[in-house]
DNA sequence: CTATGTAAACAAC
DNA sequence: GTTGTTTACATAG
């Protein structure tokens, strides 16, 4: 239980690369061969393009607007507008210019109404939090890292604030450094053997120069490499998984992506790692083997019902373990490890899982565990959530995630799931399909399970795999009957009931059985990918292996990813009563058969039917907290816990948007602002209010973040005199006009010296 | 007790 | 030697 309050809400945006789809996704991965172990792909090397642009269109402009390449984000400029400007006429011209310089140029602007009141305060964090980092971007080739843009929004008191955004940044840092080290050749890895920590620090500061540029100080970089990450190897393995396009990866690129990532693993991590890394593989039964159609090469790859897609650059440090300014994070710690999170972080581990960011616009936020935010079902946007169709590989899942954070509730407390699909429904914003249009990347908020029920997966053609497919379940894996539904059985699938524990008895009234084969089936087609093979093992029921599917997750902060049911895709409204519903028997289900389940299997069948989550109620969404985590967050604990990670479903009880927003302290940012219907209305209103709503995927402020200094934030939000410099993005790359807003109660004086 | 980490034995290539 | 599976043990929460 963690009562954490609040922690800080840190949004990013990125961009999406829709069209590329695949192309974005670095493929480099996917192929055994292909990823290529370090290869270096640097995004952040495009900062220099941007500046040359920034005069281009300047000109166009009404007077006093400023455009200054932003300090780190390739292809996007700061555009300082005063406040008598007119924003639309601002807009027009931005988005000309966005597109005139079409990819290769500006194309997204972070407009920042120059009234806004900067703080002296500021440290670099601004910049820091504008830092784009990617360590995905890496996997994903289209990815840019540019373009997504963090923020944090420390409403709070100043000093939280300051200091929390601090930690965050550096924790961002440290993650871009480790994405970073990992783009880099590794030349050091070398000897410097587990013990040798000093050679290494050495051999450390070589390497160190590259990534230097990246922006990263070298100093967190360092620590980077002596501290062990934070993560549990299940959640390394997620990464490295998830950040290759097909989410495939062979046993030795998962070590050499971590070792890339976590430096510590190459340079100080006994020899040992790999075994455990193994060892993590086999035990999980989220991990699923394929083999590939030759069956020469296996390819370990994620549970779709499991696999959260969480990638590196989803998770973000807020603070220093430990460090008192975040009280937030330290109780998040504790919980961690208990819980199956992934994210969990060791004892002693400094560094803390952030939320993962999602991939399409807006990021996770955590809410202040008491306070359910409410997404209504109203919200449901249309979404073309074609997602699997028109994304492609990693990126379509990317996309198609959504985050969706709620806050833990404990199991008590009725269920409440935000199902966020973008990071405005999430943020508690209610959304209106106008909004959400803004983006015009239809958010996808495709089930998660629908990703991998379909496809989503990398998809590639869903339909087509299942032929080629054989699966072999045993009794044991039991998936939740939400899958049956939506796919028929496709494939041929050999079941192998293998041993079939007691557990068995345990699985929902439900036949277990015959969801089992559903799931087999769904899920064959899913991986589809019609080359490979699923090998799956049997579950032992006394091995530890495979246990984990047990509630673990429940007490991550779950992130929902988008639930592909298309019409699913919100079921928010409905959802939620059906989840309430369902609770009692989850309860049930989970304490019963969560202990007694040790099997996924189990566990995934009990708690299907009722799973405390929202979204895999309906669908079946991954809870991807806990390594099992995905298969159903248990309820039954309290969910009290703040989990970093990414994803955690709220069980709180539903309350209005318009609570939740206030509870959330929203009210800081005008989230009811952020119902226009268009982001021109947002822009009219934003200029006003300072705030403004993202257009399509603004993330809400996070409350959290105010709230770590003072939980009890005044849900009035922040007095005006600390209004915040709000920033507006746009991206012309999408066409789309704002993308997001950017409540920054930083000083962007701090970096962008045009401002002050 | 659970989740996790670690080590190790084995088996199959 | 690598990969994959299991088992056993230890530890933290």
């Amino acid at each position: 239980m963690r009562t954490s309050p609040r922690r800080p809400l840190i949004l990013k945006r990125r961009k999406l690369s829709l069209p590329d789809g695949n192309a974005s996704n670095s493929p480099a991965r996917d192929e055994p061969d292909g990823e290529s172990k370090g290869v270096p792909t640097q995004e952040h090397s495009k900062g220099d393009k941007p500046r040359d642009r920034v005069e281009c269109g300047t000109q166009k402009f009404p007077a006093g607007i400023k455009i200054i390449n932003h300090p780190t984000m390739p292809n996007t400029q700061v555009v300082i507008i005063p406040p008598d400007a007119d924003i639309q006429s601002i807009i027009e011209a931005l988005t000309a210019k966005g597109r005139e310089c079409g990819s290769n140029g500006p194309n997204k602007f972070i407009l920042i109404s120059s009234g806004g009141s900067s703080r002296p305060t500021g440290s670099t964090a601004a910049q820091q939090t504008l830092q784009s980092k990617d360590e995905t971007s890496t996997a994903t080739k289209g990815a840019r890292a540019a373009d997504w843009l963090s923020v944090c929004f420390p409403a709070g008191s100043g000093e939280a604030t300051s200091s929390g955004l601090d930690n965050s940044l550096t924790n961002i840092q440290w993650l871009g450094k480790m994405s970073s080290d990992g783009l880099g050749p590794c030349t050091v890895k070398q000897e410097m053997e587990k013990e040798n920590q000093t050679p290494v620090q050495e051999t450390i500061k070589i390497e160190e120069d590259s990534i230097a540029a990246t922006a990263t100080s070298s100093s967190l970089w360092q620590d980077s490499i002596s501290e062990r990450p934070p993560y549990s190897y299940m959640a390394m393995i997620q990464f490295a998984i998830n950040s290759t396009e097909k989410k495939r990866m062979t046993l030795k690129d998962i070590y050499t992506w971590i070792e890339d990532h976590f430096p510590y693993f190459k340079y100080v991590a006994k020899p040992g790692w790999k075994n455990s890394i193994r060892h993590n593989l086999s035990l999980h039964d989220m991990f699923v083997r394929e083999t590939s159609a030759n069956g020469k090469i296996s390819f370990w790859t994620i549970h779709p019902d499991a696999n959260r897609y969480l990638t590196l650059d989803q998770v973000f440090k807020p603070l220093d373990a430990g460090s008192p300014t975040s009280p937030e994070y330290s109780e998040s710690a504790p919980l961690s490890r208990t819980l199956a999170d992934p994210f969990s972080s060791l004892p002693g581990r400094k560094m803390k899982p952030l939320l993962p960011r999602v991939s399409s616009y807006l990021v996770p936020i955590q809410f202040p565990v008491s306070q359910p935010l409410l997404l209504q079902s109203s919200l449901k946007v249309p979404q073309p959530m074609a997602q699997g169709a028109s994304l492609s590989g990693s990126e379509a899942i990317r996309s198609s995630k959504r985050v969706r954070i709620a806050p833990k509730v404990s199991v008590s407390a009725s269920l409440g799931l935000l199902w966020c699909q973008s990071p405005l429904l999430s943020m508690g914003f209610s959304c209106s399909p106008s909004l959400l249009h803004c983006d015009e990347r239809p958010p996808p908020f495709a089930p998660t399970h629908s990703l991998k029920e379909n496809n989503s997966q990398p998809g590639e053609a869903p339909a087509s795999c299942p032929a080629a497919l054989c699966i072999k379940e045993e009794k044991e894996d039991s998936y939740p009957d939400k899958w049956l539904p939506s796919f028929p059985p496709v494939s041929s699938i050999k079941e192998e009931p293998v041993q079939s524990d007691e557990e068995t008895g345990l699985l929902l009234p439900v036949p277990c059985v015959k969801r089992e084969k559903h799931f087999t089936m769904l899920k064959s087609p899913p991986r589809g990918v019609s080359d490979t093979v699923i090998i799956k093992r049997r579950k032992m029921g006394r091995s530890r292996r495979k246990q984990h599917l047990v509630l673990p997750c429940s007490e991550e902060p779950v992130l929902v990813l988008p639930e592909s049911g298309g019409s699913d895709s919100f079921r928010l409204a409905s959802d939620l009563p059906f989840l309430q519903e369902t609770q009692s028997l989850e309860l049930s289900c989970s304490q019963e058969e969560g202990g007694p389940f040790k099997t996924p299997v189990k566990e995934m069948f009990c708690k299907l039917p009722v799973s405390s989550t929202p979204s895999k109620v309906p669908t079946a969404t991954p809870p991807m907290g806990g390594p099992d985590s995905w298969r159903l967050a248990p309820i039954a604990k309290e969910s009290s816990e703040l989990d970093f990670s990414p994803v955690r479903t709220p069980q709180v009880p539903f309350t209005s948007l318009q609570e939740n927003l206030d509870l959330l302290g929203f009210n800081s940012t005008p989230l009811k602002n952020s119902l226009f219907d268009s982001p021109r209305q947002l822009l009219q209103t934003e200029s006003n209010d300072m705030v403004s709503g993202p257009l399509t995927s603004s993330p809400a402020s996070n409350p959290e973040s105010t709230k770590q200094s003072s939980p009890e934030l005044p849900a009035s939000g922040l007095p005006e005199n600390q209004s915040l410099m709000e920033g507006l993005v746009l991206d012309t790359m999408n066409n789309s006009l704002s993308k997001i807003l950017l409540d920054i109660k930083m000083s962007w004086s701090q970096f962008i010296p045009e401002l002050r």
